[in-house]
DNA sequence: TCAATAAATTGACCGCCAGTCAAAACTCCG
DNA sequence: CGGAGTTTTGACTGGCGGTCAATTTATTGA
């Protein structure tokens, strides 16, 4: 039996490897994609072998799924940032949706690998703690908005009726991710004339906005000058692809 | 060289074949996914061999791309029906946001094969022609809406701005995608009490069409009587999961 | 300091599968 | 019937995810 103190040195360097083994499985992902790369390529570059990266990972997808959550919690930072956001509620749902783009842009290869674990026999791979830690991961993400929600309607910002807090939620999340779906699209994108689809995305976000009837509505106020104070309090490095000149 | 007649027989009984597997890879894909079946299990169904299937799809890829193809034409044949219902254009676009839920509901394991042609390593697999089918099929669908959609700003029922028919018609599609893709998710549908997830999916267009001010309003017209209307001429067969006792 | 024991690491090996291709089977004409 | 041309076949290859017996490294006790 090895002393404590030991065996939390032990513990500490096993996480250091497992985070070695995410950043370059992380970086695999974003250059080749999923399938273009195998666990030997992996283990060379974390210089391991192969049998240790199954210690930590108890299949290729439950490593990508790992590396998936990982990549959401950085969304979930993002969303929690932009909820402290000061103003009207539309103003904070406004830079929870501008969140959502600055995070597109940031890891413009995570979409790929989001559309991966919403298809294939991924979950059926993965080990159950890595599931929950993905389903938690997702959930800091809706809650924040969901919060948002709830106090615009009880600050009479949002009607109670005919959606629930629940659906407008799912309204808006929809609509974001459907967007960026849409945005993937080659054949759409040149079909509509867009040039930079993080704008569509956010125009549908408006538009969804809107429909729900969250007060002020777009016509009611200036949201360029609100999206430049998000930008400019909490997302300054994300100006110049958010806000068209 | 063969007669002309032979040689038109030949590509009849070709075509009969690939039809035959198609049809196998489709109830293969809808059993069991794209992973736990294999090409040599098909070529057994079909009672050819493995190398035959090679002669008519360049990859399992492409064989699948094929079956996507198929069944998103079905899905364009359903859009072209219900345009051609008898009433408002925003009578015309509600009977293809339904369309789309019937689709769903007709084809329930389809929807994993298009998040999986969104995500992997899919297209470079698959031969350049059937890239092009897919991508006429997937015009087939959004041309019919789009088209719905410049009637009504002709005729005034849809202001011409501040969007583009173009882009009115890819937020619908968004919000369509969208809230698919959401309605998968089982968290979320537990967290919103979501029993139905169609229905979220048409509340959520109703949410896009009013945001997009398309005339007559939700609140300004009955469209319970409408979707009894449509689902009474163009989908008889739908009306128990699609309209709420 | 030095075995003896326990734990961690390794990479050869296995089974599976997409995709190939030389040989066999079949077709079609003279 | 013969043989040239065409189609079909399934054994074979290469590559990869995953395993596990053997080896190396670390720890313990004397």
């Amino acid at each position: 039996m090895a002393p404590a103190v030991t065996s939390l040195r032990k513990e500490r360097d096993l996480k250091a490897r497992e985070e070695l083994i995410l950043d370059h499985a992380r970086r695999l992902l974003a250059e080749k994609g999923f399938q273009a790369w195998n666990m030997e390529q992996l283990a060379v570059a974390v210089e391991y072998s192969k049998g240790t990266l199954y210690q930590h990972f108890s299949s290729k997808e439950d490593l990508v799924l790992a590396v998936a959550s990982r990549i959401l919690n950085l969304r979930a930072d993002l969303f929690e940032q932009a909820a402290s956001f000061k103003g009207s509620t539309r103003e904070q749902g406004r830079a929870i949706g501008l969140a959502a783009c600055v995070f597109a842009h940031r890891h413009p290869d995570f979409f790929h690998v989001e559309m991966m674990l919403k298809s294939a026999s991924f979950w059926e791979k993965a080990s159950p703690e890595r599931k929950e830690a993905h389903a938690r991961a997702g959930a800091r993400c809706w809650r924040t908005l969901y919060n948002i929600i709830v106090s615009a309607i009880a600050l009479g910002d949002m009607p109670r009726l005919p959606w629930s807090a629940e659906h407008a939620t799912m309204a808006l999340i929809s609509i974001t991710i459907g967007s960026h779906v849409v945005g993937m699209e080659h054949n759409l994108r040149v079909f509509a004339g867009i040039d930079n689809p993080l704008l569509s995305v956010r125009l549908n976000q408006d538009l969804v906005c809107d429909g729900l009837g969250w007060k002020p509505l777009l016509h009611e106020h200036d949201y360029a000058a609100t999206d430049q104070r998000i930008v400019s309090e909490i997302f300054p490095d994300a100006a110049a692809f958010l806000v068209p000149a």
